[in-house]
DNA sequence: AGCACGCCGACT
DNA sequence: GTCGGCGTGCTC
């Protein structure tokens, strides 16, 4: 009799990854059988051999007709023990939902590549990055090229060499928008054995890719979220984590994995090279490199020879600054009418939703709050409304104060929809388009993208979402309307964060032909972070934040745990919380900051608290949060502290 | 994730 | 006395 260990891809328990079965004959790693498990059956992944135990074993019912490769059980295994993730959530993750079913036609297409040796030179500085990344020095390389500067030029050429090579390649990209203009590129060169995938593909379809990836027998070259890291390639020579520092890599639910850290232990098990693109890497991973773990490339110029955009800070306390406009300084004001009269187009990035933040009271203060998440309710001027973002609690605006009966109620800052109306008054020559989380559907986006490429629109408004992957030959000016909103988080990484967003930004000024220009208004134009953006002198604030971080005990400098718990009382919750927070404290080396309410302290019927815990060790967080009591939310490496 | 086990409040 | 609430813990 041969025993094997079987992890159950319905197992939900943190604690155990597989359990011991026995069958007539051996069987291979990745191995997918149904085995009882509890008092029903469970589709199951061999994850290796074993020895008779102790205890009676149960027999594994049947097999598969699949192996896994073995690379994707050794991560399936890793997401388990380094994020401390149930069997379910990995396998669920990691494994198409209806793997079980049979496969219908999915034949393996025989798809030729014939790969297009269309010269691209490349620049000195592109030539000498590629030269360094191929020394094999390191398996992972930093990529930091400021926007534009071509590093997928680099792309193509180690993705060329991969496919050579008979290897696939693995491209994560953060966000759909910037998807099909890289896929675009690929596929220029590649032709079909690009593949594109996306979050919002269908089960059957991401069942089929999966499936495609499986029986492939030519090398594939995936472009795609997070997730695309499990596909089942039979080999990867090449992983590509573009705009690696990007939040959206860090996945919400279990598995709670960074892609970046996920795609550097893939990269560790098939030997593929790999590379975190970015303009504005994290401390961590800059930290890495100044460490000399991982390699370090920098393109600092953009092929064109043009110089970046040229920045401008305005400071919004010098209130003449703002005699035209309570939001659009008087030097931003002329920029863009300088603009407008040049027939080139112009960027405004407001970092928030809604006409205006918060009600506040003139005279004493108080800001108006939702009543159930005690979080400031923004006003929405087309439907005069003030509502909550986070519960949706919805109400009218009220003319006195509720504290001192005050009638100096005022609206402060200006959301996208305030300022297009501002804009509309002060240029209403100009052709205005608007792009939030409110008005943005796909349909709407695909308008306004080619609203923008012919011209009919001067002035686009928008958040976060226009911030990047917008390449316009038009655009000349950016303005940063409010610099600030971000900076006062109560976040480690704010910061950074405005640092990363400004910058980014900017970089949508000026491509081709002219410089741009950017102008950004703040109330604290003195901050490092936003000096840097503006100057593109990093250095000195990247060293000033990372010498705070050491001295706070912060990443890169220690992990980070965050326990959190739900319960239907406040005084339940906080009082669970506050009891593991004094278990916690008595262990030596780790700190705990909290017990608090979470950024969202209640939402619908539950009420939320949170401790965050430090450590320099990780296996101490690890042995933490495997003690924590049933009903914790685990998150290690969390992706903010909110 | 399900699904049992087990220990307290509302009922026959 | 019993029925059932869901908090707790196990599944080889």
């Amino acid at each position: 009799m041969h025993y094997v260990m079987v992890s159950p891809t319905e197992a939900g328990g943190t604690s155990e990854f597989a359990f011991t079965y026995h069958y007539h004959e051996p069987l291979a790693v990745g191995q997918l059988v149904e085995v009882p498990f509890g008092r029903r059956t469970s589709l199951g992944v061999v994850t290796g051999a074993s020895t008779k135990p102790e205890f009676t074993t149960k027999p594994i019912s049947s097999l598969l007709d699949i192996v896994l490769p073995t690379h994707i059980v050794a991560l399936g295994v890793w997401l388990h023990e380094y994020y401390l993730a149930s069997p379910a959530a990995v396998w669920q993750t990691m494994l198409p939902a209806g793997i079980t079913r049979k496969r219908r036609g999915a034949k393996p297409t025989a798809d030729t590549f014939a790969i297009e040796h269309h010269e691209v030179t490349l620049t000195k500085e592109q030539a000498a990055g590629l030269a360094t990344i191929r020394q094999n020095k390191h398996r992972t390389h930093l990529l930091h090229g400021v926007t534009g500067s071509g590093k997928t030029e680099l792309y193509l050429d180690l993705a060329r060499e991969a496919i050579e090579n008979s290897q696939s390649v693995i491209i994560l990209v953060p966000e759909i928008a910037l998807a099909p203009q890289l896929e675009a590129r690929f596929r220029a060169v590649f032709g079909d054995i690009v593949v594109a995938q996306h979050s919002r593909q269908t089960e059957a379809q991401r069942h089929q890719a999966w499936v495609k990836a499986f029986e492939a027998r030519e090398p594939r070259i995936i472009i795609g979220p997070r997730s695309s890291l499990f596909l089942p390639l039979a080999k990867v020579g090449l992983i590509v984590v573009d705009e690696a520092h990007e939040t959206s890599y860090k996945q919400e639910q279990a598995p709670r994995y960074q892609a970046a850290t996920t795609a550097g232990k893939l990269s560790q098990l098939t030997e593929a090279r790999l590379i975190l693109g970015s303009a504005t890497p994290s401390l961590e991973t800059r930290y890495l490199a100044t460490k000399g773990l991982i390699g370090y490339v920098r393109l600092a110029q953009r092929p064109d020879g043009l110089p970046m955009p040229k920045a401008r800070i305005i400071d919004l306390r010098d209130k003449d600054l703002l005699s035209q406009s309570r939001f659009i300084s008087t030097p931003l004001l002329d920029s863009l009418k300088v603009t407008l009269a040049e027939k080139r187009q112009s960027l405004l990035f407001i970092n928030r939703r809604g006409s205006a933040s918060s009600q506040i009271c003139a005279d004493c203060g108080t800001v108006n709050l939702c009543p159930n998440c005690e979080l400031p309710l923004t006003f929405h001027a087309d439907q005069m409304k003030l509502i909550c973002h986070y519960c949706n609690f919805q109400r009218s605006p009220q003319a006195t104060c509720e504290s001192c009966g005050s009638s100096g109620l005022r609206y402060l800052g200006g959301g996208t929809k305030r300022i297009e109306s501002e804009i509309t008054r002060l240029l209403p020559q100009a052709r205005l388009a608007r792009l939030d989380k409110d008005s943005a559907t796909p349909a709407y986006i695909q308008e306004v993208h080619k609203g923008l490429q012919d011209h009919s629109i001067d002035i686009l408004i928008g958040t976060q979402m226009i911030a990047k992957g917008l390449d316009l030959p038009n655009l000349d000016l950016v303005g940063v309307i409010s610099a600030d909103t971000m900076l006062h988080l109560p976040d480690y990484t704010a910061a950074e964060r405005t640092f990363q967003l400004i910058n980014q930004v900017s970089g949508r000024a000026g491509r081709r032909q002219r410089q741009g220009e950017v102008i950004i208004q703040s109330y604290t134009p003195e901050h490092p972070a936003i000096v840097a953006a503006a100057t593109h002198l990093e250095e000195p604030f990247i060293a000033t934040e990372l010498e705070t971080r050491r001295m706070l005990g912060y990443p890169p400098f220690s992990h980070l745990l965050k326990l959190s718990c739900s319960m239907s009382t406040q005084s339940k919750t906080h009082a669970k919380a506050e009891e593991l927070a004094e278990t916690i404290r008595k262990i030596t080396g780790v700190t705990v900051l909290g017990p608090a309410p979470s950024f969202l302290e209640q939402t619908e019927k539950a009420f939320h608290w949170q401790l965050i815990i430090k450590s320099p060790v990780r296996a101490r967080l690890i042995e933490i949060a495997r003690s924590a009591p049933s009903g914790w939310t685990i998150d290690l490496d969390p992706g903010n502290l909110l």
